[in-house]
DNA sequence: GCAGATATGTTGCGAGGGCCTACAAAACGG
DNA sequence: CCGTTTTGTAGGCCCTCGCAACATATCTGC
């Protein structure tokens, strides 16, 4: 899958493109006609009809039984075309997500639906890798039927780890694991065999919260994930950048200046303590901030005002670096950001010089099972990708 | 050559793009027989034969005299290969850059070398557009005979300005440019037909300053350019990252803190005015501080202190968010990095966390036409790529 | 010096895929 | 009701690749 070689290609392969770009096309515009679908891949009628053939008898795709009609009910003069669609029921991709006090699991449809998700508490630094995996592992498949099993085309891992490309964990402070080949241990407790991916949590999260708005968006987000500790992935063109080491876009350690970091300020912890103080709590929640600060009351504006100022200059100085035109804010903190947005703005306009043009920012809402749905994600765009298992009994067998 | 119709392939473009990896693995290795070509591309040895044999017909491939050995003199047992190699000589293409003082032009060959630089003084701020593209044109082109001009495959052109994908200017604040089509003023007064690339100075610099060693890198490169200002491009796998606006890299501009900006604490300026004021120096020059630091000289020692923890300071920031695995420094200011090299490392130690992993840092000579060169550079790479011209007159007609 | 081993380059054949053309089918418009 | 337009499908053609076989060129060991 490197460099040169992957360019090369034999005519076999020619078909496994044009069916991936097919599956590729109606995921994105959910349903098609077979001569729509020749416009779009720039194929010929025939050759489109063909490779629907293929994919009908596969059970990936099927006709609708509407006709056509241009959207919006506007039929043109002509034959009209049978609409085709994915079969969402033919596969499934299951995402997991081992966290520091919780496990969730996630199971995705070839729509990249989530059609099911369990969360259980978990005691994450108090358990081995191993049995992390296995009780993980668990929660996915125990209940599952067998024939709904066999459905199942993949597997994504999500924790709160540094690990490189190949899913080696290099150290996971807060699970106390280090240099544990993640993927492997996964692979031999897995009750199937099928592609296992494993990834960040973080980056994880800024897959699942970009992925199917379009398949593929056009320029660079910023996905940050704001609990105690202030995670975050970068997105290129709708592909995960993971930078040299999977760290890309940790946009918590940045510097405020050459001591304090970004996430000791807007942080969780830090600013329910800040507001706790202001305030005279003991014990404050993030609820109470929120309607403090919807209530404009002393402290918590405070609080959510210093929050925007540390907020806006992280987001321009990431910016800066990798150039943003879109940011997305998740985890749970990222509630109090439509509260000071307008204040945001200001600080990022400030800032950032005038003619830097600024990111759109959105909330990422339901990120209940963000990482645990991203990482099943990351499975989904496998399967509709060249790495897809679907060719593994292909043709070149000098191939590990 | 967006999303989902560019995976779509017929046997004609099988054969493009196999006829681009073979070129490209020709310029990674320099010499290959046929057979080390198929075993590199995953081809069978009679289809690679067949690929070069339309390669050396169209002039872009030959035979060497020399018989194969295994680069070091070893030779295998079995019937020797014939090396193959690009002809260097066989395209050709140009690279301009329009600075603020002068003007630069490089040649490139098929090899990716230099084969002719010229450079010229030129008044940017007082020049417009079309003069400015006029006079570098004619730099380029004007003394080149007729018979070369021919074997010109593209052109591409560096400037100091925030430039869109597709070439339009947004901003020249040294140029006083602001909103001009630069590619669209740059077709129209070429004296030849051929693709034309514009680019960001430093964005160019960084893919010159990279290009070729291998070509594609994998990893993530920050490639810095620091003279007055300082500014930077960043490498994806050997391919340059633009950001959404074609920003990403500049990280001259990242904040120190609040207040003040990377760029006003290791720019040439700040640095020279600072020994100037240590020394008591009115005019000091870059030269006499390098020797005041080789020479352990009071004040231009603290000078390169204060530079190498500020950069090192940048530098964190910066692989924080993108994760660079190597950094490249450029610009003239670079020549104070050898001399402080371990403070800089020992800043970046104490800054960075200590499970992330150090770039390597390195500093790029001969960078006199740095952005010329990588302009050039740049259609170098696209004649390797699917986006070559080669291909222009193929099958798809109803592409605008 | 010579046979065997090993690797390369070339040739002919066959398979698979997409393209082109032609044609039947299914709507719409007057 | 007939012409127009668009869709889906079938057959023939061309292209590219893989495979197997062969001639070629070198090394190795006797």
């Amino acid at each position: 899958m490197q460099g040169v070689a992957s360019i090369a290609s034999s005519p076999r392969r020619i078909r496994q493109g044009n069916e991936i770009a097919a599956l590729r096309a109606l995921h994105e515009f959910r349903r098609l006609s077979r001569a729509d679908l020749a416009r779009e891949l720039r194929l010929n009628r025939s050759s489109s009809g063909h490779i629907i053939a293929g994919l009908i008898e596969e059970g990936l795709v099927r006709e609708v039984g509407e006709s056509a009609g241009d959207g919006r009910g506007r039929r043109r003069a002509g034959r009209p075309g049978i609409l085709l669609e994915l079969v969402p029921e033919a596969v499934l991709f299951v995402g997991v997500e081992i966290g520091v006090e919780h496990i969730g699991v996630v199971e995705l449809d070839l729509g990249a639906r989530a059609v099911r998700s369990v969360q259980e508490p978990f005691d994450g630094p108090a358990t081995p890798v191993e049995a992390a995996v296995s009780r993980a592992l668990g929660l996915a498949f125990d209940a599952m039927p067998p024939d709904r099993r066999r459905l199942c085309e993949g597997l994504g891992l999500a924790t709160p780890s540094q690990m490189g490309r190949t899913g080696v964990v290099r150290l996971a402070p807060l699970l106390g694991w280090a240099d544990v080949d993640l993927a492997e241990v996964v692979r031999r407790a897995m009750p199937l065999s099928v592609p296992v991916m494993v990834e960040n949590d973080a980056n994880a999260l800024a897959i699942g919260a970009t992925y199917g708005r379009k398949v593929a968006r056009a320029g660079v987000t910023l996905v940050l994930n704001m609990e105690s500790g202030v995670g975050g992935g970068i997105l290129i063109e709708g592909r995960l950048f993971r930078g040299a080491h999977g760290l890309a876009g940790e946009i918590g350690h940045l510097g405020l200046d050459r001591a304090v970091r970004v996430e000791e300020r807007i942080g969780l912890e830090r600013i329910l303590a800040d507001y706790g103080v202001r305030r005279g709590l003991a014990q404050p929640r993030l609820a109470d901030l929120l309607r403090g600060v919807r209530d404009r009351e002393g402290g918590a504006v405070e609080v959510a005002e210093g929050w925007a100022r540390t907020l806006a200059f992280a987001l321009v100085q990431a910016c800066r670096v990798i150039d943003a035109d879109e940011i997305v804010l998740g985890g749970s903190v990222a509630a109090l950001y439509p509260l000071v947005a307008d204040r945001v703005r200001t600080h990022l306009r400030e800032q950032q010089e005038p003619s830097f043009p600024l990111p759109a920012i959105s909330v990422h809402e339901d990120a209940d099972f963000g990482a645990a749905f991203g990482a099943a994600c990351m499975l989904h765009q496998r399967f509709l990708s060249w790495e897809s298992n679907r060719f593994a009994a292909a043709p070149s067998p000098e191939r590990a």
